[in-house]
DNA sequence: ACGAAACCAGACAGCGATGTCTGATGTCAA
DNA sequence: TTGACATCAGACATCGCTGTCTGGTTTCGT
């Protein structure tokens, strides 16, 4: 309270050090290797990975808790943006969600693992998780289901778990290696769009 | 070898004492409730749930992989009968996969976080797991695929993946509560049937 | 009733992981 | 250049969990 500083009041990063900063991305990004190839990766490994002493990971992130929740952060804020790239509120709703999911997809890629993690967590969570996710698709479906190319007698809210377990449902599909990756794209875009409309894009 | 038995060579409960039997059952039981609060129950939680000292549980089940190995077979076994039971058989395939799903949704109930822990298990294991409960689902989804009900430019294996995927996304929003139970079954058929044909049941 | 099988109570060793701390060395920014 | 920041190297305490073992007690099957 007595140093309040007048800047902006969120997402404030400490002015940090050059360094210090180069270390915080190669531990996210070494994170969500290490998790790929082990869901209970050891901090060690993660140190290991990131070419940096336990110690050092500590220094930004206090507990293990708090880097996986970091690193989990910014993969969706990744994916988030990809969606909002995708420009949802262009064109006829089938066609939005097509190109939206597409690119939703191909985002997901290094995070199919980071995604089996987070699978345990609580639903409650995982809502707020997914929350900027949810926040940029439902306008989308909320116009589809008015126009009529979506089902209108089944809640948006459903329409939208539905959504995100299809493609968590894909992603576990590549992990487990029994489809090919392109196959699974073209099979999760018609799946989507039968499940959500009536298909027809 | 010295002491091989003329019996059945597979599946031979090794003729165990009534009470053993007993505590083996509150035991994979009490692993279904501990794993639901916490996909990382210990041993000892377990053993306090079955109302059993934990070196007990080591007598049945060598180590922990061991019985997570047995409760999740049982759970498999379980949602394969009740498959089976709604027969996948009878009827037109979209009726028949309204009725098989129907049933599958309300027996799944407790399995949930089981689901949850196994996601990370290696894809082999995961496949030989799951396989009774896609042998019991195949027919149909093939049968529908031959007769035009089903989209038949999707693999099957994906149909199958796709359809647990819905039925344990519903089960989630259950538990979120946020959704009457009723509407949560009406909207997950609806899902499912756009989702593998075009949604004439 | 008797013996074997199963249980309980509790202790034990071992392991690996987390999180902390020190002091020395390197690196950035003004 | 200088001082604060950041890293390294490695040790350290602690914790919780797994799996084993003992000895004494209960329960089952015959």
């Amino acid at each position: 309270m007595s140093s309040a500083r007048p800047d902006a009041p969120s997402t404030r990063p400490p002015r940090r050090r050059a360094d210090a900063e180069r270390s915080i991305a190669r531990i996210l990004d070494a994170t969500v290797e290490a998790l790929a190839g082990d869901p209970e990766a050891s901090m060690a490994e993660i140190a290991r990975r990131a070419g940096v002493v336990r110690a050092t990971v500590y220094v930004h992130f206090p507990t293990r808790e708090a880097l996986l929740e970091a690193v989990t952060r910014r993969a969706v804020e990744d994916v988030t943006e990809l969606i909002v790239a995708a420009e949802p509120g262009r064109g006829a709703p089938a066609e939005a969600l097509r190109r939206v999911v597409a690119a939703t997809w191909r985002g997901l890629g290094r995070y199919h693992a980071l995604v089996a993690v987070n699978v345990q967590r609580e639903p409650h969570d995982l809502r707020d998780l997914h929350g900027s996710v949810l926040g940029a698709l439902e306008p989308l479906i909320e116009r589809g289901r008015r126009d009529g190319s979506f089902r209108a007698e089944v809640p948006a809210a459903w329409h939208l778990s539905m959504l995100l377990a299809l493609v968590h449902a894909a992603s576990g599909e590549l992990r487990a290696g029994r489809l090919p990756e392109a196959e699974i794209e073209a099979a999760l875009l018609r799946t989507v769009l039968g499940a959500v409309g009536d298909g027809t894009s």
